[in-house]
Order: C-alpha cells, then sequence, then structure tokens
DNA sequence: TCTAAATATCGTCATATGGCGATAGGTTTA
DNA sequence: TAAACCTATCGCCATATGACGATATTTAGA
C-alpha cells in the first residue's frame, strides 16, 4: 500500500527536476526567496511557462510559496534538495571524466 | 560550453530515472548484473517495453551491458546511484512525515 | 543448415509535456 | 472606483513518451 506511494512521490520528485528550465530555477533559488518577478526576467521564457514551472516544483514539494500582497513568493522548501542535485553531479561528473579519459586514451593511440 | 553540456548530462539522468518502472528495474539489478530474460518476468511489461527502458537507462549512462551469447546483461554502471535514490527518498520521506504529523494534527483537532 | 531463443528495432497509437498568447483573479496604488 | 500590477489559469499546438505487437537480427543448438 505504501510501497506503491512512495514509488510515485519518488518519480514526482524526479520527473519534477528533469527538466532544464525547472533545475535552473532551483539553482536561482538557492540564495533565498524570490518573488515570481524577480525570476522571470531571469529566463527567456513566458510568464505563463514559468508560473506552470513553478507550480509544477511546488506539487513536488520541492518549492514552498507564500502570498505577499500582489506577489508570490517561491524558496526552496528542503535544502537537502542540493544534496540530490549534488549525487547526480557526482555521476554526471564521473561520465564526463570517462568521456575524457578515453580522449587522452585516443590522443595517445593516434600518436598526438 | 561545458555549462550547457553538464546541464544536459544532469536532465538526462534525472529524466532517466523519473519513470517507476526503471526505477524498479535498478533495485531488480541491485544484487547484480541480469539478463533480459531474467528481467522480463519480473515485470508486467511487454519486452519491447522493457528493452526500451532498459536502453534510456543505459544511454543515460545508469545501466551498463555486456553481450554473451545471445544473452545482453545488464548491470548498475555506478553504485552511486543508489546514493542519489537515497537523496531522493529522503525527500520523499520527509513530505510522508510532514502529512502524516498534520494527519495527527487534525486527529488531534477532531477529538479522535 | 534449419530452428529456436534472446534482444533490439520499427510502426503505431494514446497520452503527457513544454511552449505560447490571451484572459481571469486578486492586490495595491492613484 | 479606476487603473496598474502580479500571478495563475485556460486553450491551443507541436513534440516527446510509454505502451504494444510485429518484425528484424543475432546466436546457440539440433
Amino acid at each position: 500500500m505504501t510501497r506503491k506511494y512512495v514509488l510515485d512521490l519518488r518519480v514526482k520528485i524526479l520527473n519534477a527536476l528533469s527538466d532544464p528550465t525547472r533545475l535552473e530555477i532551483i539553482e536561482y533559488l538557492f540564495d533565498g526567496e524570490r518573488c515570481v518577478c524577480e525570476i522571470l526576467p531571469a529566463f527567456k521564457r513566458s510568464q505563463s511557462t514559468i508560473s506552470k514551472h513553478l507550480n509544477i516544483l511546488y506539487e513536488a514539494g520541492i518549492l514552498d510559496r507564500c502570498i505577499d500582497g500582489k506577489r508570490t513568493l517561491y524558496r526552496i522548501k528542503d535544502s537537502r534538495v542540493f544534496d540530490l542535485l549534488k549525487a547526480v553531479d557526482v555521476l554526471a561528473l564521473e561520465q564526463i571524466t570517462q568521456l575524457t579519459e578515453a580522449g587522452k586514451l585516443l590522443e595517445v593511440a593516434i600518436n598526438k
């Protein structure tokens, strides 16, 4: 019972993170909360698009939001999301390292 | 230059992980390498579907594969992917905890 | 070599997703 | 109250994705 629920939650979180715009939004919010009107000019996307991305991150429990007058402030809900992203980078950098080393081996192989 | 490349790689990894079937495949391979014919009966999906999922995980650098006769063996390429998944669970479990505590508060609130 | 087995790939379909502009809703400010 | 602002939502489109059955490909075995 709980089993599938947890699986779906995992997928929801991972899915929310698997988009370049949303990853950049998360990075952008690293320093603290920002209202949408501050986030908007940092991205070359329409207001509706950014709003939708923010909502996806909110629904996945990655961002928290509060309404302040006519603005909505978004912020990282649990900073441990950065630990998650670091874990992604560990894998990503390993792959890049492998490619780089393969490149070096190739250089040696072709004497150059 | 490298910037966008790394971002795309991050997205590729996260995207590969954001599917319930693929997450289960990864769990299934925790104990070691398995051929497709072993993986298949563990999932209620067609052979072509599982094959495609395996390829997505392979392309994302999460699984490694080697051909052994008429079989293809798949295995976890870098076990640190489980650290990544643990980091996801940290967030997921936190959310569940919050819900549970909210539920307890609700129980108290309605005297039951 | 013929056959069966194990995988990958192709073609197709239904649904999901990211993108946008237009519009709605709510909140300050004039 | 009217106007300006800020944000969310709606409707639409093009593309991506998961699923399947059918087919192709490769290898082991008879």
